[in-house]
DNA sequence: GCCGTTTTCGGCCCGACTGTTTTCAGTCG
């Protein structure tokens, strides 16, 4: 219910926004996102505390209370269908078009009937925006090309917005007394960073009342089929959901099967082959009689292995596979040589190396950071807020950094024993590559993460100088978010990833896996390609708020995608030895 | 529309960047 608000809250704010309204969409904005992070759904708080219960939720007073109080009633809010109607096009569509806001979205409308995305296309291509003031040349091929991203990235998911849905699902299924075994497959038990559906897999006494409970989930939105074996149905979310339910004897190849990838999968069926055996989402069979079996003739197939995946690894002549390196990308020649690399686990991090607070745009304290690591069991955590030129984020000055290095002593103190805090920052590396902060100061940090906030569209060649010249000074332990990317919405800056590398096992600079849901970064392709440059990594949340920090399992996902053990990472290691290593 | 150690009015992180403008509007973070 929180986030169903809170979209809605969103998008009242892009319609006062296009209205030029002042400070009232910022306040449904804030609002929005308090939602979004609060623990309790607004319902229950409203059911047992109600509107002075709402009312205390930060940035919801009483004309926000009121009307989450009309949407847990009558499920819409009056002012927003009033707006719609005011306003119609497609806001929330057409204002996510990187370069387009509300305001220039309620533009086209006025001035080009521009509805829908499609719209906006059909505009573009007939070149209906020359004569328009405001759309030049440049803008017109700019929205061409982030139209045409926003269309390829339709129907798909960002990972970190539905892993916590469908694991929230399994639990629910896991509780029905029929179910023997239940379990996430496809993409997402490969971490892959987005996916486009969400796949389980069961094991039922009596699937038709799995089945029954399952399409009667609350976030259903749609049923478009139920069955015995399997059904399908779309969430609130927009995301479809298949359910198999399969005999427990074939457990182990149907997870197999519907984990994926279809391309690793290919190369296991056609291993059995060569080994004159049948492979499916039913198990592994040993087919009796004859080979080459004529058409019509009768077979006797004989399972061999089925119940369990390590069991069918193992009849194939290889080792277990993790489903994150299921991609047929060498995987299965290691394992048959036997040399996996043992993956990195959750388990292995002992801290967090980016994340802000309160001193720039993040929305906790220091201590609360600290305290939500420690229930986390990290044993340090550096605390990276960001730097002066980033002035829209808060970015602190020399004196405010100063300032901040004292209370995170003090906070020290307190802590002994038990946490550690990096004073650390995320300084800007600006357009020459130089620093925002100078060195006397980066001295006397803990660790220096860099990152490229600005001037975005160098050349890859002018990139690749200007992130080398920052990860030459002595003083940057870590660059952060490598390309700069955000999934489904922008690309990366172009770098040349064999310089950089290389620059890295240099100058000691590790390399980050910025683990925040919509960045990934850098992805998995590049973190092998890293492994080989023997480089370091390290992995952080970039969290801005307490809750995000357990977000790092989507880090881990993208490291071990990587192929990265333990030993690759930074922050595995102890408390002691990761300061020494800051140290040289 | 929210909020309050300037508390029922008056302020609200706002600067950089872009493309377009001839002094700025809109977007982004």
């Amino acid at each position: 219910m929180n986030r169903e608000i809170a979209k809605l809250f969103r998008l009242i704010a892009q319609y006062l926004y296009a209205q030029n309204i002042a400070f009232k969409p910022q306040a449904y904005e804030r609002a929005a996102q308090s939602l979004e992070i609060y623990e309790k759904d607004v319902s229950d708080v409203y059911h047992e505390h109600g509107l002075k219960g709402l009312n205390e939720i930060p940035g919801v007073g009483t004309a926000l209370a009121e009307k989450i109080q009309e949407y847990i009633r009558t499920k819409k809010i009056k002012q927003l269908e009033q707006l719609k109607k005011q306003f119609p096009f497609d806001m929330a569509s057409l204002s996510a078009i990187e370069g387009i806001g509300p305001k220039t979205a309620l533009k086209l409308y006025k001035t080009l009937k521009v509805k829908t995305l499609a719209d906006l296309e059909r505009a573009l291509a007939q070149k209906k925006l020359e004569h328009i003031k405001g759309f030049g040349k440049k803008t017109q091929e700019k929205l061409a090309t982030h139209v045409a991203f926003s269309k390829k990235s339709a129907g798909t998911f960002l990972l970190g917005a539905v892993y916590d849905d469908t694991l929230v699902m399994r639990k629910r299924m896991a509780r029905v007394p029929c179910v023997r075994a239940i379990e996430i497959a496809g993409s997402i038990r490969r971490m892959k960073e987005t996916v486009h559906d969400i796949d389980m897999l069961a094991v039922s006494e009596n699937p038709k009342a799995l089945m029954d409970y399952f399409v009667s989930l609350p976030t259903i939105v749609e049923i478009y089929a139920k069955g015995i074996t399997k059904s399908s149905v779309r969430l609130e979310s927009g995301i479809d959901v298949d359910l198999r339910v399969v005999p427990s004897e074939s457990w182990g190849a149907a997870l197999n099967y519907f984990t994926g990838s279809k391309e690793h999968n290919v190369a296991l069926r056609e291993i059995a082959i060569s080994k004159g055996w049948k492979l499916n989402e039913y198990g592994l069979f040993k087919i009796a009689g004859q080979r080459g079996p004529k058409r019509g003739t009768a077979h006797k197939e004989i399972m061999i292995a089925g119940k369990t995946e390590e069991e069918l690894y193992e009849k194939l002549g290889m080792d277990y596979i993790e489903p994150e390196m299921r991609e047929n990308q060498g995987e299965i020649e290691m394992a048959q040589k036997g040399t996996l690399p043992e993956l990195v686990k959750l388990q292995d991090i002992n801290g967090d190396l980016q994340m802000h607070s309160t001193w720039s745009d993040g929305k906790n304290t220091i201590q609360e950071m600290a305290m939500a690591a420690l229930q986390l069991g990290y044993a340090y955590i550096a605390i990276t807020d960001h730097t002066k030129s980033l002035g829209i984020a808060a970015g602190m000055d020399e004196r405010q950094i100063i300032r901040q290095m004292k209370e995170i002593d003090l906070l020290n103190k307190k802590l002994a024993g038990t946490l550690r805090i990096l004073k650390g920052l995320e300084v800007n590396i600006l357009k020459n590559g130089l620093l925002d902060i100078p060195d006397v100061l980066l001295a006397k940090m803990d660790m220096v993460g860099a990152a490229v906030h600005s001037h975005f569209s160098m050349s890859k060649r002018d990139m690749t100088e200007r992130v080398m010249r920052a990860m030459k000074n002595p003083h940057v332990d870590i660059l952060f978010h490598p390309t700069g990317r955000l999934l489904l919405q922008r690309e990366g800056y172009e770098l040349d990833f064999e310089k950089v590398f290389a620059c890295a096992k240099q100058t000691k600079t590790a390399i980050e896996i910025n683990a925040f849901p919509n960045r990934l970064d850098v992805n998995a392709n590049l973190t092998r390609m890293g492994k080989d440059f023997g480089i370091l990594f390290s992995l952080g949340t970039d969290s801005h708020t307490t809750h995000q920090l357990d977000v790092m399992r989507f880090g881990v996902g993208v490291a071990r995608r990587g192929w990265l053990e333990a030993k690759n990472i930074l922050n595995t290691k102890l408390s002691a030895q990761l300061i020494a290593f800051l140290q040289t």
